[in-house]
DNA sequence: GATGAGTTTC
DNA sequence: GAAACTCATC
């Protein structure tokens, strides 16, 4: 028996607006240390990773480890009916090929089930291999996600410039070329309004825009995004969801 | 060398909110007095004239008369990059191929540059002739806004007439007819909710409600907006943008 | 609270 | 391409 309730439902909401356009399907693997996903997207370009502790279920229940296989668009159309300030509990029995949604409304009044089908998903359990980074940038998502946009305008892809003084993002296309000079912050008011920078070695890379603005779907989930860089390895952006876990 | 910064960039956004849906391409010819635009609409039907002092920069620094040939609908795309709030500097080198736009965040934090390539445009080089008109029309700009979109929903063209009493706009079409009747204000409280008439002469005169809610699109320019109107001669609207200068 | 622009969905 | 929804602004 697998029995999760996540009082902030939203917060599952906001996870599968993030990754629906990137991921077709994907495994929810289940265990008593909490939930995590790992898919690629159709292209094999990207890969999702999805952690969420147990503790940030209440109750969390999870007797033998057990693997949900969902198809991401109907577990998102599932999660649509949920509203914002329903709790969401996910339920799955041993061996079985259902699994179970229960949104209820905060004064219990309103309680709704969905009962989902499971696939049998083959995956290649890839994950994102810890190791240092050439550079680790901290920004406000938001901001983030309005470079990533403008920049759209410009070009198909963006190249990342980062030096210790600041982050250089530029783009060129057919009406000329833009370049975003984002300089780390000395000290500023709000800290999540704050650009930080762990620099080991400038680096220099080139990324799709197009991936990019699938990522940046996850802004809702995290006022502040990381970024990683390192020659030759994938970009992650890494968003934290509250005590929750995090989606990269 | 040429190098303007207008500290209230968003001015510079709304200007081209104002005309990219009317003037494809347009010469921006800056002098030591500042930038100025003619432009006429792809149908030839209506004329864009904007003036730009060179006292609302600054810096400004104009060491010779240069043209700027634009796009209307990339430059558009590169000032919608800019934020509200950032400043806008326009610089060109003497004899250059593109223009630069410098976007600055008030905190400097962020600072953006987009450089685009020029055209070569050739212009009549028409204006709006200085004359008497049989009335000269103050009214808030978003009344007049209003009254387009409204009677747009009634037919095709305005007849707008004129007296020492007021404005009538009307309208008539399949469904019926509609007038607006706008007396002039004794005395408002908001002098830019005033309605003002110069009255030389009584006029009637007609429009097409397309190109008038073309031009309505400058009304975030300005709270107040003038209509000039004489026999046989086009209407004129005016709105100032602030101490920086107008756009007819 | 209302309006408009942008984004997304059918 | 039209309509609905969301977000931001007034």
């Amino acid at each position: 028996m697998f029995e999760a309730k996540l009082t902030q439902g939203s917060l599952l909401k906001k996870i599968l607006d993030a990754i629906k356009d990137l991921v077709p399907s994907a495994n929810w693997e289940c265990s008593s240390t909490g939930v995590s996903v790992q898919a690629m997207d159709s292209s094999h370009v990207s890969l999702v990773s999805i952690s969420l502790s147990s503790e940030g279920f209440d109750p969390f229940r999870c007797d033998r480890n057990i693997i949900l296989g969902m198809e991401t668009a109907s577990l998102s159309k599932i999660l649509k009916c949920a509203s914002n300030d329903d709790s969401i509990t996910v339920r799955a029995e041993e061996s079985t090929d259902t699994v179970s949604f229960i949104f209820e409304s905060p004064n219990q009044e309103r309680v709704c089930d969905y009962n989902m089908k499971l696939l049998d998903i083959d995956s290649e359990h890839l994950g994102i291999p810890e190791q240092e980074y050439d550079a680790v940038i901290q920004m406000p998502s938001s901001e983030f996600q309005r470079i990533c946009r403008d920049l759209t305008q410009i070009g198909d892809s963006v190249k990342i410039n980062c030096t210790k003084e600041g982050v250089k993002f530029s783009a060129h296309g057919d009406l000329g070329d833009g370049n975003i000079l984002l300089k780390q912050s000395a000290s500023v008011d709000k800290e999540e309004d704050q650009v930080s920078i762990e620099l080991n070695e400038p680096v220099e890379l080139t990324f799709a825009l197009r991936y990019l603005n699938f990522f940046t779907k996850a802004t809702p989930l995290s006022a502040k995004v990381t970024m990683s860089l390192k020659e030759d390895v994938p970009l992650v952006l890494d968003y934290r969801i509250g005590e929750l876990g995090n989606l990269k």
